[in-house]
This record gives structure tokens, C-alpha cells and sequence, in this order.
DNA sequence: ATATATTCGGATAAATTTGTCCGAATTAAA
DNA sequence: TTTAATTCGGACAAATTTATCCGAATATAT
């Protein structure tokens, strides 16, 4: 549930640059897409969208691959990651499909879901990619399987 | 995000459903769909799935339709519903998609996600058909659009 | 009995998401 | 300057979800 293929890869994928970024090590999407256990070409296009919104960087080549700095890594949310795939509407529209769902006319789960979804949006809003990434580092979380 | 078509549909249709339920009406497929402005033969497959499932009660024939008796109603929650139409692994399952997430070996946002994915169940498992229905027989809460 | 209104069930089609393939562009190293 | 390793971009294919169509079964009323 929650998230698409595409955005559940990008956020791996980017933990895993992210990961490497640590130690000013650059991956490449054969290492990326074997090591979070993700298919390759379609894990590409993910990287694209991800490099697009300038979320990580890439650079062609030998010896190229993905990457981001330091600064970028501590300043990019989850939030910021779920956005560039999945798009705006991820944090927007009602959960029973309505369009004119709102305070004023709320759909019969509006106010549960209210709660539920703002609690999601803040957490995502609140990690960022340095701190989940420290974690996979130190052995507490993991990327694959 | 979070539900399918079809379970915004079937959760729309059971809601109209118990509404009339509540003054004894059947209702037909084509006043469900007109009602809760959803495709009418989607609609048919998804009523069918919840009637299998024992959520709702159908009766072919002219004056026939579908309806669900008070105590049902007062037993069910959308849980239930969520259940016959996403199936178990709507309450289950990594949110990055990792086979093998668990509290041993956790994914980077796992700690995070169990608290959201818990309170979504609860939520769902505490609101049951019948005190949804009087919110919309009451203008509290609406249907359509 | 017959006609009619309904749900049921299977086949199929359209749309979206997920996934693959391959050649072009770029960059570094030999 | 050639070769090789990489990302990039477009076209395509497969799988899943969403949606439609139509005839069969059923039950009611005339």
C-alpha cells in the first residue's frame, strides 16, 4: 500500500546513494539495482526522475555514477523524494476518490483521514535523507530484501 | 494513495447502501452508481465481491437490489470492507516493499510507518457502518462528487 | 405463463503501471 | 585518439487495474 514501485525503489535507491555519499563514493545503477534488489532498467528511469528534480546527481562516464552531497543529503526529506514520483497529489485529495471533499462538505472519512494523513506528511517531512541513512550505515536498518 | 478504485467505490457503495438500509429500501446497482457517481459495471463487480463476502445482501429480480440488515451494519467496520476488497496485505507488508522487514531487521522507515499503518487499522477497525451512515442521513458528511 | 427488472458471471477492452531493450551521448582512462 | 564504462532517452512489452459488454439466471408483477 502507500507508495508505488517507482517511488518504494527511488527512496531505496536514494538511501543507498546516500549511503555511499557518506564516504564520498560514487554508485552506479548496476550497484544500486543489485544491492536494493530492484530491477534495473526501471530503476533507471526512477534515477532520471530523481536526478531531474535534482534530488541526487549523476555523472556519465567511467568512474561516473550517482551521488549527492553532504548538504543536500541533511536539507532533503522523505517528503521531497515521495513528491518528485509520486507527485503533488500524494499529499492532497480525499481518500474516498471525491473531488469536492473539504471541511465544508467532508466525505465520510474525512476527518479520520485527516489526522492519519497530516501524521504521514510530517514524518516524512521530518527525516531526512542523512539521518535515515546514518541508520543503515550503523547496522540498525536495512535496504534489501 | 491508500485505496484502490475499486475499494473507493465499494467503500462509497456500501455506505449508500446502509443508508437506505436504514429505512428498509433496497437499492439497485444503477441508483448506487448514479449516487455515488462511479462507474456502473466497475460498481456491479465490486458490489458482487462485498455481497460474496457476506458485507452486503443482494436480491435479484424486479424490486430487487441490494441491502444490509441493522445488526450487520452495527457489526461491520471498514475494515471488513477494506479486507473483501484489497485483501489481507493492505494491513501487512513493508512500506519500501522489502520481503523480510520485520522488528529483527527493520527497514529505514519501519519504525515510522508502524505507528501510521497502526493507527490507520485502528481507525478503520473503530468505525463501523452503521454510525457512518447517520452522518450522511444526517447532512454531516456527504457521498458524491 | 409471460414480460420485465434485476443481479450474476464470463469475456473482453482500455488505461495505467511496471518492466525491458537498445542505441545515443558523455566522460574517463589507456 | 581509441576504447570502454557509464548515464540518458525513446520505443516497446508485459502485467495489473480499471472499465465495458452481453447473455444467463432469478424473481416479481401483470
Amino acid at each position: 500500500m502507500i507508495f508505488s514501485k517507482a517511488c518504494e525503489y527511488g527512496i531505496r535507491a536514494t538511501m543507498y546513494v546516500s549511503l555511499h555519499s557518506l564516504e564520498n563514493k560514487r554508485v552506479s545503477l548496476k550497484d544500486i539495482s543489485r544491492e536494493i534488489d530492484s530491477p534495473e532498467a526501471f530503476t533507471a528511469k526512477v534515477l532520471q526522475q530523481l536526478s531531474r528534480s535534482g534530488i541526487i546527481n549523476s555523472l556519465k562516464g567511467p568512474t561516473g555514477g550517482f551521488f549527492i552531497d553532504k548538504p543536500t543529503m541533511q536539507k532533503t526529506n522523505l517528503s521531497h523524494v515521495v513528491y518528485a514520483i509520486e507527485g503533488a497529489s500524494f499529499f492532497k485529495g480525499c481518500g474516498l476518490g471525491l473531488k469536492e471533499c473539504s471541511e465544508k462538505r467532508p466525505c465520510p472519512l474525512h476527518s479520520r483521514f485527516k489526522i492519519i494523513r497530516e501524521e504521514l506528511r510530517v514524518s516524512l517531512e521530518n527525516t531526512n535523507l542523512y539521518d535515515l541513512s546514518l541508520g543503515v550505515k550503523d547496522g540498525l536498518t536495512f535496504l534489501k530484501k
